[in-house]
This record gives C-alpha cells, structure tokens and sequence, in this order.
DNA sequence: GCCAACGTTGGC
DNA sequence: GCCAACGTTGGC
C-alpha cells in the first residue's frame, strides 16, 4: 500500500467530475511524462491512497482522496489522431503511455497550495520541491495522514 | 501573460 | 554522448 499526489486540471477532469462518475470511477489518462508514466507501471497497486490535486487553476490544492481503481492499461488517447494526447510513436502493439482507473472516494474541505507550503509536515513533499512539476509524486504515510486529517477538519 | 525550471529533441 | 534550442509545466 503506497500514497500518491496525482494533478489533474479541474477544466479538464475535476475531483467532483470523478465523483460523478458511474461507480465513482474515471481513467487518468494524458501523463506523458516517462517518470510519471513509471510509477503508474511499476509501483502503483489497486487500492493505493490518491490525494487529487487541482492544477494549472485560480487556487491550486488538494480536492479530495481517491484510490487507485485498476491496474495499468494502455492509454487510449495516444492512438487516437483526433486527441490533443495522440503519439503518433505508439502501436497498439507497442503502446508508449499508460492508464489507470482513479475511484473518488471523499472529498474534504479544499486544501491550497498555499496552506501547504506553510505546514512543517509537508515540506518535504515532492510536490512542494523547488521546480517539481511531475504530474504523479510519491507521498509518504506521514505526509498522507498530516493531509488527510487537514481534509477531515471540515467536510463540504 | 510572465518566466523559472525542467524535459525532450536532434545535430554534430 | 554532448548540449543548444525548443517545448511544457504550472504558480504567480
């Protein structure tokens, strides 16, 4: 059982858009970044702990607790020739890029960014490292208990 | 919109 | 394999 910050850009796919969704279910797809794309393959197990983050927005932070739902799968954006996520370097026999499932599980209350960063618990969080822009970091137990208990302090 | 930081590409 | 040029990320 591992813990991950995963970004997604609310315009694109939101927390409450997985809440939302059949079985409160989607596929993260889209990650085109090699280290990122090898957490999703090689270390990421069913069940493992999600804290969704809301990127490239007017108040970036963490909008809820997910989990990861499946096991990896080929991305199916990047054979699409249409998508904005297409490589045209990838067969369906030689897939480049990988999904997972993400299920929602709650969300508490909205933790910024900004708040974060002035927590002494999380300031070794990859994703408050200084130019750390990796869409899909590890998190560690304590880090993970320190956020979810600030999620907890009010539900929406 | 700016720009720092980082990743990728491609010529050599 | 080096590294300059270019593209992307993402907070501000």
């Amino acid at each position: 059982m591992r813990y991950w910050l995963m970004k997604s850009e609310p315009d694109e796919v939101s927390f409450d858009d997985v809440l939302a969704a059949p079985a409160q279910t989607l596929a993260w797809f889209g990650v085109r970044n090699y280290q990122a794309r090898n957490f999703m393959r090689d270390a990421m197990s069913v069940g493992d702990g999600i804290l969704f983050y809301h990127s490239s927005c007017a108040v970036p932070g963490v909008a809820g607790i997910a989990e990861v739902a499946s096991s990896p799968y080929p991305d199916a954006t990047q054979f699409d020739a249409a998508s904005h996520y297409h490589d045209p370097k990838a067969t369906l026999e030689q897939p480049r890029w990988i999904s997972v499932d993400v299920r929602a599980i709650e969300a508490g209350r909205y933790l910024p960014l900004a708040e974060m960063r002035s927590i002494p618990a999380l300031e070794d969080m990859v994703l408050l490292q200084k130019g750390s822009r990796l869409s899909i970091s590890p998190v560690t137990q304590a880090q993970w208990n320190t956020v979810v208990a600030l999620l907890k302090e009010g539900k929406r």
